[in-house]
DNA sequence: TCAATCAGGACTGTGACGGTCCGGTTATCG
DNA sequence: CGATAACCGGACCGTCACAGTCCTGATTGA
């Protein structure tokens, strides 16, 4: 189904939540408002600190705040941050786990144009879009400029 | 990590295996010639034959065929036939399993987007480009006409 | 000093995927 | 006409990664 993890999928949520207001904002606060288990939410922070994405404060008081605004942040970079990096295939350029029949396997290589494509397509959109996106299609205004050509042809 | 089923992958081989001579050919030939288990030949085969992309002949001396040329196959198609419609989140477009807060969700319709970016992407690249892609890149005539971009910036 | 908050890890149940196998049907060949 | 070779459509299980939770620290403001 080529499904992504669920956490990248709140993750998105989280983020653009904490788009929200200037002030700092807690972990429980921000599973409130959008109605996720705290816990939850917690982790989805914690590995989006570790990446950079978000910016924390410490002790009382504290909470996480954007690093940066989100039409800086490609959804690629989301999904590498909870997913790890992008490779559709086992055999793919950056992976770690080498296919064991290594000369003979006939897939060498094969799958790096789709993962090149995948992640081009993936860098064009940002959160900021994302964002966008969550108004119901009729109401939205066509910002065309985003990957060429916007969402005609969906059934 | 964005990662397609295995099974997938096999497809990709055993498409462009059936793309060698004009004769059916057997699915325990196939597998003898691209060194994956029989069984699981067998199984790629019959959802590939399900799909309609390779017609099947039964009985003696029965086998597999293409049903089409590989340059009219997008690896979108492939993926598609083994792993199901596309949906990257639970709330896409065609998804069948409404998420349970509705009008609540937050992230309604959110990756729609960003899933016509994947289709796109995934529409333009053709079996016979991922053939073309075994050969090792520096051998490789750089067939422009691919994508816009071929593969630049590849570290 | 105390309370609130983040950091980082460990733990566990569940579900999907991979691989395999089996009985049945269809076609060719001797 | 029988035997054989091949596809067809399931069912069947082990494995493994993910989701979700919890716990013990470290840090900061009141």
């Amino acid at each position: 189904m080529l499904r992504l993890s669920k956490l990248t999928d709140y993750a998105v949520v989280v983020l653009v939540r904490l788009d929200a207001g200037t002030e700092v904002q807690t972990s429980p606060g921000i599973a409130a408002a959008i109605g996720i288990p705290e816990p939850t939410v917690a982790k989805v922070l914690k590995c989006l600190s570790a990446s950079g994405l978000v910016t924390s404060q410490r002790g009382a008081r504290g909470g996480y705040r954007l690093a940066r605004p989100l039409e800086d942040i490609p959804v690629g970079t989301v999904i590498t941050a909870m997913d790890g990096p992008i490779t559709l295939a086992a055999c793919v350029d950056g992976s770690l786990t080498e296919c064991e029949s290594l000369s003979r396997c006939p897939v060498r290589g094969r799958w790096d144009p789709v993962n090149d494509a995948i992640q081009r397509a993936l860098s064009a959109i940002s959160l900021a879009d994302m964002r966008e996106a969550a108004i119901p299609a009729a109401f939205r205004v066509p910002h065309t400029a985003l990957t060429g050509r916007p969402d005609v042809s969906r059934p």
